[in-house]
DNA sequence: AGCTTCATGTAATCCGTTACATGATTCC
DNA sequence: GGAATCATGTAACGGATTACATGAAGCT
């Protein structure tokens, strides 16, 4: 459901086509809601459906495109999921369940997987902190657009969340980077210790 | 394929039925990847079609209750996955989209939303944090009945790795805590500068 | 006699992933 | 003329959630 929670965020800021949903997708809501294109196309005709969005077919050279942008039933859905009590996702992650039994694994796959979260969640945490940072100083053109359509007023929430939430991401990253880092110690420190026994 | 994974290694540590593979998940990999039991009985059913279990009914009173334990084949899956590179999840968190929008909302609803946030992550880090020292004095159930069938120089190795994991968890949760906590000081600041102006 | 725990599932539905599919337009 | 980007999807499959379903054993 959150699918469709994230494209009716993202449409609150101005009107879109399917394509350009997708592309800004991938440059804001998609960093914390990732969706393919596959889905989304899809999704927008549901909502559509559902009366969430209204949709124009807009001539453009030869082809058609269809532009969304968000009813009234879409605002009142979008403000109704904001307010409802948010039911916890229960963990699932496949990289805290592998860490949990390399012990079954040899010290270099174990090092291995350590060595790739340090590299994904580096990488990660930057493009957070960039994207964070191009909030803040209101040049991420996702932001900017949105901006533009509303009362100056308004501008600092509208910034201080999006920021806040990247920079609650941001942490949870560097959170990993960390725990991987001490996961590689920990992997050092086995293997001299000699704790690292054959398995059957 | 992760359910599979997380169902091998529980069962590496003990052969177990059906329903005490339900309870030991509860209390053990569940809290690194949560499953229902109408998850988890078909589930055990293709994994014995797969090979890689065996199953042994056993007589018990009137009824038949099943065995199940790994098999050489699902020990080497288990062991070949270890080794995979992980291909990192995308992030997917209904929270950081939730707290993205909030300027949508009135204050009350905001300031609801990350009293939640910081009621559920302090008992899941309660929780994590009980269960982590349970791993580190040997006292949990399901790891002590682990190392009894284990020599004891790998318990070394298995208590850390398993400890290890529910640290990283822990300082998730304890993050979520904190950030949950300042989404709070956003909220009242906001209100405060008169931030909060009317939507439409 | 009734509650809890043991014991094992099925069915429907939804959500997400992967792979495939197609064609126009614009820029170089 | 060819590449990138614009533009919009379908189909098959897999995995997870929710709700439903049943019945015996053991304790109080």
């Amino acid at each position: 459901m959150s699918l469709r929670y994230a494209l009716l965020s993202l449409l609150t800021g101005q009107p879109k086509t399917g394509y350009e949903i997708g592309k800004a997708f991938e440059s804001s809501v998609g960093h914390v809601w990732h969706a393919a294109d596959s889905q989304i196309y899809p999704e927008l005709r549901r909502m559509e459906a559902d009366g969430l969005l209204d949709c124009t077919a807009q001539a453009k050279g030869r082809t058609t495109r269809k532009v969304y942008a968000v009813s009234a039933a879409g605002k009142r859905a979008l403000r109704d999921w904001l307010a409802e009590p948010d039911r916890p996702v229960r963990s699932r992650d496949p990289q805290y369940l592998r860490a949990a039994y390399l012990d079954w694994t040899t010290p270099e796959a174990a090092r291995a997987q350590f060595e790739e979260y340090v590299r994904y969640y580096t990488e990660q945490g930057e493009l957070l902190r960039r994207t964070r940072d191009s909030l803040l100083d209101r040049s991420h053109p996702v932001l900017a657009a949105r901006l533009e359509r509303l009362p100056a007023e308004q501008h600092e929430a509208v910034v201080a969340f999006k920021a806040f939430a990247y920079e609650g991401m941001l942490r949870q990253a560097e959170q990993q980077v960390a725990w991987a880092r001490e996961g590689l110690e920990l992997v050092d420190r086995l293997e001299r210790s000699g704790a690292y026994a054959a398995l059957d």
